[in-house]
DNA sequence: TTGATTTGTGTAACCCGTTACATATATAGT
DNA sequence: ACTATATATGTAACGGGTTACACAAATCAA
């Protein structure tokens, strides 16, 4: 690959005119500049970012780190990302954490020593402690990681509130909950809110909560059991749409028809939602807008260096599908 | 961040001596290093990888390009390419391009200006000729983009043959195809595989293949207007299953039974094929294996710098599901 | 005309590591 | 005792850019 020097050399001019050039900064004579420019295209050369990252300490690239690829919300979030980073010229790459603390800190100082310019994460593992260790800017997105780290999220207990209501304005009677992981932040507020409409009803048991893990076979075996030991519920308010879907495959193998026999409400609004049947109704967060404002967050503090946190937090909405309409049930109007 | 000079100042030695001892090369006296070691650990001090990759040109960073990362197929081939590189000690990052030609020569350049050390990509619109601008080891993934870029591919055209005669064995007798993009090596290849199959067929109609772009939406639409037009189709083979998911949706749209009505195989193997109700016989790729084998086929490339280009084709394999059990069909075994 | 500015370009230090080379001491071999 | 080799450490060049600073020519102001 062509240097800097080899087009000095080639235009006849010291590196630091082609410099000049190359950012459009500092005095360049018109016919000086056409000769350096013509001497870039003909050499086909590229500015070598490595050694223009050592020297200003940025690379223009920007990360999202999320515990999880395989789970559709993610994707539909980096997609946001992804669009505003390139709008800002910024390069966008995608890390997967597994939610494991080892593997973020990895990526974390691996970026770092990149001089990655900033870093979005969706995180439940790492603390505050291990985040005064990193010197770049951060955004969290979905989860808040520390009260010092600005943050995206959406009213989850708010959301779980509405998602039960519903539930009760269609008919249901027993309604259970398949919550996630116990430690992450987002599902311990959908729990909280289910538990603000449940806890004075006579009919709740400790059982009728149970953990889906936020994944997928988790919270198939989870619904499998749920509703082998109480036959009695007749609707299911799942912690978020992929554990939805698997709500719905666990209730079909059991012979139960959705929405006749039980109604299933989910939370996040992931296409995958209404892509399948029947489709699912759920509490859909507005993923690409918070995608758009996690970036926007971080490049302003990327520019600014101003260390004013905002935790700004979005509402979720409710998206009536297939999985609750029941032609005896209320409209929820 | 302290830098390489801070550590040797107070270990009292050289950075050449701190260098030794960060690497383990050359000789370094016992007592130095621990002192060195207890200087590096007392200013938390990691060395800067800009610097490292500027002097040998090389990031231990791999990435991997996909046209779309919506599509669950790309999160789990992700997911491979993931591991692999993570144990080989690389970092990992996933760009999304849209399957935009623009996108992909962009990101490519700013991953080459990066220093990434290889790219995996999968991609229909690169052209030989811009990859020849480019000087960093490639290897193409699902899709062939170029003679003289290794590939990893599965036999689509067997594949799909063996999909429509599946179809065939369980008794459907008109049997029509959702096409991905034409433009599309693996896309045209499994187009190819039906014709094989249909084409001496007294009932085949050229309206029988209908594009669903490997989207949902436009796969959703193209199933419809192809049931509309013809009720007597009785099984479709699905170049994809995100599109498979796509079509099983239509079809219950316009009130018919999966797979009493008719019959749908689908192709990729993805966990979403069997998470639904009804599970989607498909046509299952290796995809984990894929993704690894492609990830080392590129390490390889990377650590030897030996241009042997290698073109490997795995097999894809029946799985029976849900979207095509006919009582009345003959097993195929 | 002369000093102040603007314009135009080059030299060299700097960013932070790595490593070739120089130097010095210790140990081994004969 | 005297090379030959292993051990130990430091100096400085290098990778490919950016930019502070120096300097010269051109333009401007009075």
């Amino acid at each position: 690959m062509p240097t800097i020097k080899d087009v000095a050399k080639l235009a006849g001019v010291s590196v630091a005119t082609v410099s000049r050039v190359l950012n459009d900064s500092g005095y360049v004579n018109l016919e000086t500049r056409q000769r350096v420019e013509q001497a870039i295209s003909e050499l086909n050369y590229r500015p070598n970012n490595v050694a223009r990252s050592l020297f200003n300490g940025r690379s223009q690239m920007i990360a999202l780190l999320v515990p999880d690829i395989m789970n559709p919300y993610f994707p539909e979030l980096a997609r946001a990302v992804e669009d505003f980073t390139k709008q800002n010229d910024y390069t966008f790459v995608l890390c997967n954490t597994d939610d494991d603390l080892e593997k973020e800190m990895h990526y974390i100082y691996a970026l770092q020593q990149k001089s990655v310019d900033g870093i979005i994460i969706v995180s439940s593992k790492i603390s505050e402690e291990r985040l005064n260790e990193v010197s770049i800017p951060i955004v969290a997105l979905d989860r808040i990681v520390s009260t010092k780290i600005s943050s995206i999220t959406v009213n989850n207990r708010e959301g779980a509130r509405q998602a039960v209501k519903y539930l009760k304005a269609k008919g249901c009677k027993r309604i259970a909950h398949i919550c996630g992981p116990e430690n992450v932040s987002n599902s311990k507020e959908r729990l909280s809110g289910y538990m603000d409409e449940v806890k004075n009803e006579g009919w709740l048991l400790s059982s009728y909560v149970v953990s889906g893990d936020y994944q997928y076979e988790t919270a198939m075996d989870a619904t499998k059991r749920l509703l082998t030991n109480h036959p009695e519920i007749d609707g299911i308010f799942v912690a978020n749409d992929l554990m939805g879907v698997a709500a719905l495959k666990a209730t079909q193998e059991l012979g139960l028809i959705v929405p006749k026999d039980i109604s299933i409400i989910g939370f996040d609004g992931i296409s995958l939602g209404e892509q399948i049947t029947p489709s699912i109704t759920t509490m859909k967060q507005p993923i690409y807008e918070m995608g758009t404002r996690a970036a926007e967050l971080l490049i302003q503090q990327i520019n600014e260096k101003s260390i004013s946190v905002q935790h700004e937090q979005f509402d979720v909405t409710l998206i009536e599908r297939d999985s609750t309409k029941k032609k005896g049930g209320t409209s929820f109007e």
